[in-house]
DNA sequence: CACCAATGTTTACAAGTGTAATCGATTTAT
DNA sequence: ATAAATCGATTACACTTGTAAACATTGGTG
């Protein structure tokens, strides 16, 4: 069987990572210096949210002479992709589309940007569906609300 | 001075809100009746949750009789905005047109959803930029890794 | 080779979260 | 009017998270 990695990542430990997915193999005190600046946070704090980590499954370790270097078990994407997974399923699937829409006005966007999401967008065309099926239950959304029999 | 709202909201008290955000004005006879069948929670556990919130400041309370009528304090949108404003802080700036991407290349859209999202996209043009300003601390993010002088 | 500085490990502790029982007040039914 | 049912408030408790100090180990330096 796979060696299970948990997923679920705090908003500290998202830190972490994301200096790891950054410098790709790094050592415990560049993951301090980097954060120290950014956090303020005291050397053993950074320690002690590596040592979740890799206890976690989220960090690989690599020995290299007395000390370890670091790097993500877990790439960026898929924790992305998890988090607005479990994001979503906060919210009525009929709403998706209105909450995506939602975040690209609020988003500062480039034209390249712009031209990818016009791309997924036609792409997208293929697959859509006259209408998305709630998937709340009674009582969690509107659409459900009136009537639903 | 406005009363302050605490926004930050977890998951347990998602599943409250959505219940709120619904039906308007609920008992907690009637939450707890919706959360029973979806979650499994005990009657008493539903209690905490809406006791929280209320200390949060995020449930109104109406007395009616012996009773209190519940209804939200802050709407979805806004929760939702929050959220999402918060997740897109644990990423680089630059990536977001292309989170956003990935979003919709993995969600269910309607044509109708794909016809909004055209349109706010043709909107954004009038706000794009040539290049999106990375915000992120140099070692989290690779923009910055190679030449940030 | 002994010691020091660096690095990982253990322990600590308060606050937040999930889960729930119990208590106390009060409305409603008998 | 008294008992029963209901509903909010209080208390409980384990686990997670943020924050950090103290301790232990060990590779390099003098």
């Amino acid at each position: 069987m796979i060696a299970e990695v948990n997923t679920k990542i705090t908003e500290s430990e998202w830190e972490i990572m994301r200096v790891v997915w950054t410098l790709n193999k790094v050592t415990s005190k560049e993951i301090i210096h980097v954060l120290q600046e950014k956090k303020d946070w005291k050397p053993a704090t950074t320690k002690t949210f590596i040592g979740r980590l890799v206890k976690k499954g989220m960090l690989h370790t690599e020995k290299d002479g007395k000390r370890y270097l670091y790097s993500a078990a877990v790439s960026e994407d898929e924790t992305v992709k998890n988090v607005t997974n479990g994001f979503f399923d906060n919210i009525c699937s009929k709403d998706v589309g209105k909450t995506i829409a939602e975040m690209i006005s609020t988003s500062t966007l480039s034209f390249d940007d712009i031209a990818l999401l016009e791309k997924v967008l036609e792409k997208k065309k293929e697959t859509a569906v006259k209408e998305v099926k709630c998937n709340c239950l009674k009582g969690q959304c509107q659409c459900k609300n009136q009537s639903n029999h």
